[in-house]
DNA sequence: CGCGTTATTCTGGTATACAATATCCCAGAA
DNA sequence: TTCTGGGATATTGTATACCAGAATAACGCG
């Protein structure tokens, strides 16, 4: 049995140590990779990367245990760390899992969300888009996109929410990249939104909810039916 | 002649190395501790959890690593690791997170969970509870319940979604022992068990997110305003 | 006698050393 | 020539050593 000292806790710094950059290295360097280019799973070396970033191997590990809990290595005892590579099926549960959090965040936001802030919303997403959606920046409608599902996520008003959602969406990085720019899902996507906003002003929970939820998993299933490059 | 059969070791070999197991050793031991007892932080010391472990600081240390991503600790640089005490406002944050993915998962259920898989949900929990509630053993009533909700995120038949609440389980455990067992909470908590399986057998996938999300999100209301023990 | 300053100690963060084991290559036999 | 087995090598897992910063105690000054 374990037996623990009581103290006082006062004061809580937040310093970012050296981990935590080395953590943030490898994140973005993993995220860079494309996973799904090459057969062979990319390795990632300890001693390697240690000596890369010019520190010892212990903050690697405490970095690399990390990024495992989140899901984007995996660390196979004696074998090294490699990168993991999702399945199809791991990616439509990502998403599916992404979309009863976003679902939550938006019923929450019905109550929590000020007006100004869904005018806001309204004014930021709605009059953009719907205008020239067949005009030219696809990629730049896919990032307003993003930034639309974030600013739902922020009205919810919920850290926790926020931080697990921030964690699917690292892992849905990797897909965003090779995911299908369809026009036909773009148009019905913009009209969703618009329909998500009328839900949000007019403070319906239930409905604001299901919307959410149902937008999200018409992804889900697009993937699941589209999405061929991953097995 | 033996002739010897050609396995796939990756899938078989469970290596449960020296990290895992201090790993386990501290978490059943957080869990156990009466965080809301004193009011005082306990303070996790590593080289003494080290010595009675009998092992190194390293695999400590990654352990605790581990348990902070999880929530149950917080390591302050150059302070040392606490035993985190949620606010309510977190606590909250939490059942309403779980309502969410419970939602989801329900509404999975009701396209991949087969007819049997329903029948024996019915058969265990509706059977049970709803004659003798009034009778003696509220904390079977509790096992029970959570029985029942376990089994909603089975048949949803997401790894993710089950990880990520069997994480989140870990948190309410915490509030689940100092928890009020409010007789008229319990009463409404079995007819709403009943009308979320009637729905799932009716595979309704709108209805039964509903019902779940809203029976979750109660439990959020009823915590944040009778829990007055959470700062 | 009390408060502020400084010195010591204690603890966590990082680096390095050691041990265990998986991989790889080559030699020898079928 | 190919397959198997053993050893060399490389890499991870664990332990230990060292360093920096914070908590604490001791000391001196008002």
């Amino acid at each position: 049995m374990l037996v623990f000292r009581v103290v006082q806790i006062e004061s809580l710094k937040i310093e970012s140590g050296l981990k935590d950059r080395v953590y943030d290295a490898l994140k973005s360097a993993i995220v860079q990779m494309d996973i799904y280019a090459s057969e062979e799973l990319p390795k990632l070396d300890e001693r390697q990367m240690a000596e890369q970033l010019g520190v010892s191997r212990t903050p690697v590990r405490e970095a690399l245990a990390r990024l495992e809990h989140e899901g984007l290595v995996r660390m196979v005892p004696r074998r090294g760390a490699f990168v993991v590579r999702k399945s199809k099926r791991e990616i439509v549960e990502i998403i599916q899992v992404w979309a009863g959090l976003e679902g939550m965040a938006a019923r929450l936001a019905t109550e929590l969300a000020s007006d100004k802030e869904l005018a806001s919303l309204r004014s930021r997403f709605v009059t953009f888009d719907s205008t020239d959606k067949a005009s030219a920046a696809i990629d730049e409608y896919s990032d307003q996109n993003i930034r639309f599902h974030q600013s739902i996520v922020e009205l919810g008003k919920s850290e926790l929410l926020k931080s697990m959602m921030d964690r699917l969406f690292i892992q849905m990085q990797f897909i965003r990249r090779h995911s299908v720019r369809n026009a036909d899902r773009t148009a019905r996507s913009v009209s969703d939104h618009i329909l998500i906003i009328d839900a949000l002003e007019a403070r319906l929970p239930e409905r604001v909810h299901e919307l959410v939820v149902g937008h999200g998993l018409s992804l889900a299933e697009h993937v699941n039916e589209h999405i061929d490059y991953l097995k």
